[in-house]
DNA sequence: GTCTATACACCGATAGAC
DNA sequence: GTCTATCGGTGTATAGAC
């Protein structure tokens, strides 16, 4: 993937306009089907190996078919990382409405795919001017959710305990989930299953279950 | 970059053994000055953008001389993050010397360029073979010698505290640390005002300075 | 909407002269 | 050690027929 900034404006063209070339429709069939053969080369095979020629591929099309669906290939990865940003904060609504929030949201931000999403944006993010709008959206939008809901969790700061807000305890929850989620991919164990004897803790303390202490 | 593995076997060629092509040594200018143009490249451009005629066009040399000092891109790529982790290890063991470890290092890791390293590479293990063991290595090294130091400063596990360990202290931390660095460099700031007040009690509680409570 | 044909740049890698 | 020359493959993207 060569960034879109490198091909020239076209001759005499204003820095706004495009040359008009013919675009379908955003609910095809078929636009789907590259939508959803960009996550999976993406997943799989790492942003580097989205190219037109590789999503054709993987979805059964033609390679130029993709140009008539999207102006750039930016505009490919633009768009499938914003039909997944919707899904991700529709299903993390429907999970902070749980009994036991706190231990749902942990649960769903555990999963491999969920942790390898975030992941994988944050890391495309670095060098991609349209996905970093995108990725921040997202993330300050799901942090704040998560917030306005533990917050009701945890009202009672204690003289001994360490001053974790919400938005902290948000915070720390994604970053460990993802760390953990990707060392695991990787192959690294250092330290984890301790890790996870204190989130349980933590879970207990701050969203107990039933089986409730004193 | 595409990978290595894709370039065909020499015909005839064993799997183990290379056509015999000439190497130049190790402890080259020219290929010092190429390990550096390739850490450059990875940190401002991305891993995508390394390839032998952009790194050959950083250090000021021709694109064919990439590759009398290194067999393929691949090679090259490691090369430059087994220096890489080589010295931040030994930084490690310098900085755990300090008199107040868990805040030497808190810092250390905390810095943009510390913490953006460990993340550039955990994200291109992802679909690379070669860095993968390397991370692994890193990470578990790493992991080990922070957890043989903090073991020090947290003998007594309280009954009211969360059960901590060494090496999840360590793990925590980076993963914190890591995210903060990302998300700050992405424009995201969300509950990271807390998080640091929440890690500036934890540094008092486990390695307090002059002024100490109680 | 999908096809063929095609432009032009960049990629990894090699051969062999100097 | 560094050079020139070169190969086949892949990349983005466009034009225009059907």
């Amino acid at each position: 993937m060569r960034s879109a900034t490198l091909h020239p404006l076209p001759e005499g063209g204003s820095r706004v306009m495009k040359p008009a070339r013919r675009m379908g429709p955003a609910n095809s069939e078929t636009r789907m089907a590259m939508l959803d053969a960009t996550e999976r080369v993406l997943r799989d095979e790492g942003y580097a190996a989205v190219s037109s020629r590789r999503i054709a591929q993987e979805a059964g099309l033609k390679q130029q078919l993709v140009y008539y669906y999207f102006h750039t290939m930016d505009e490919l990865l633009l768009a499938t990382f914003r039909r997944r940003t919707e899904r991700a904060l529709a299903r993390l609504r429907t999970t902070l409405e749980s009994d036991h929030p706190l231990r749902a949201l942990w649960e769903m931000i555990s999963e491999q795919s969920v942790a390898g999403l975030s992941g994988e944006f944050m890391a495309l993010a670095n060098h991609h001017e349209g996905i970093r709008a995108e990725v921040t959206r997202y993330v300050e939008e799901s942090r704040a959710l998560e917030a306005q809901v533990l917050s009701r969790l945890m009202p009672k700061a204690q003289a001994g305990s360490p001053p974790l807000s919400a938005a902290a305890l948000s915070m720390a929850m994604s970053s460990i989930s993802q760390t953990l989620a990707r060392e695991t991919e990787t192959g690294i164990t250092s330290g984890h299953a301790d890790i996870r004897a204190f989130i349980a803790w933590c879970l207990e303390r701050f969203d107990p279950t039933e089986k409730s202490h004193s």
